[in-house]
DNA sequence: GTTGAAAATGGAAAAAAATGGATTATTTTG
DNA sequence: CAAAATAATCCATTTTTTTCCATTTTCAAC
């Protein structure tokens, strides 16, 4: 069976919060037990992983940024992950607030429809009509790698040099 | 759980005091009891540390200025970290008062609206035109790291020289 | 040293916001 | 078409935030 897989559309109420389907909280409680944490793309949309996935995601950004380390860089590197990401709880009744800084960052008005997409290791939150722009974008990139693998496929191979 | 993550916005009062969050609190509370250092960053915002994690970042800036050591460096980083930095103590209603000089470096009015942002080993508080100035820079930094990423699945993989 | 003014501090009350639950409406399924 | 399940709205309660006030402290002048 798929974990976190498949795409809603549901409505914001009025306080920011968002009622996930079952399918969803079943994913998370065996995943984390409803303990997950809420972190901004730079895509614009607000991600929903579990605590411990988000953790491992965290700790590979952090030796990447210690290569480079830099004061600058080290303390941005700390200030975009600490401000765009938080703990939060399931409830029991399966709703989720999402802080309204974070829904300012990702445009999710209160009492507008929004989308919950699947991305295999948790849960997107998207503005509908950001959501839309980023599947062309996905789609026409795609598209155009396929004409150039056909273009590849007709040149044959030779060294590089 | 994640410690000293999320953003807050709230007001400064016209003492130049300013009331931490409940999640804040609990954080400082596990971190260091209540003693904090409050520090000025080059960033133009105030950081509050835990004592122990300021005194760890001192510790190495310190090595650093050693190992490099003119008498002016060494002068300088003493005279920088000394002047700009101050202890104090979370009040038992959660508040910490921001002194006058501090107030002026990261433009922190009595009255005006501040951010209270989580850095993973503490917070920052900015002046809220500030904050979101630098959270552009970041953010497009980002976007641009992601276009080349972009770019470069597309270009057919080919040996580095 | 004493008195007065100003500022800082601590606390409490009022206002606002967030939370949890329950009811109502809608959709889906048999 | 009816029943069940799901989703959305509403409301009461709790928590948090903000404002205001009283007390204490500090600094300065007499």
């Amino acid at each position: 069976m798929l974990t976190f897989c498949g795409q809603d559309r549901c409505l914001m109420d009025g306080n920011g919060r968002i009622k996930l389907g079952q399918h969803w909280l079943d994913d998370f409680a065996a995943a984390c037990d409803g303990e997950i944490v809420l972190h901004c793309l730079p895509e614009g949309a607000v991600a929903l992983y579990p605590e411990a996935v988000y953790g491992e995601m965290r700790r590979r950004e952090l030796e990447e940024v210690e290569r480079a380390a830099s004061s600058f860089v080290a303390r941005r590197s700390m200030r975009r992950f600490g401000a765009l990401a938080a703990s939060e709880r399931i409830t029991r009744q399966g709703r989720i607030t999402i802080p309204p800084a974070f829904r300012e960052y990702a445009a999710l008005e209160p009492g507008s429809e929004v989308c919950i997409i699947g991305v295999e290791i948790g849960v997107e939150i998207w503005n509908a009509e950001r959501y839309r722009t980023e599947m062309m974008t996905i789609q026409s990139h795609l598209l155009r790698k396929g004409e150039e693998e056909m273009t590849a496929d007709l040149t044959p191979e030779r060294e590089e040099r």
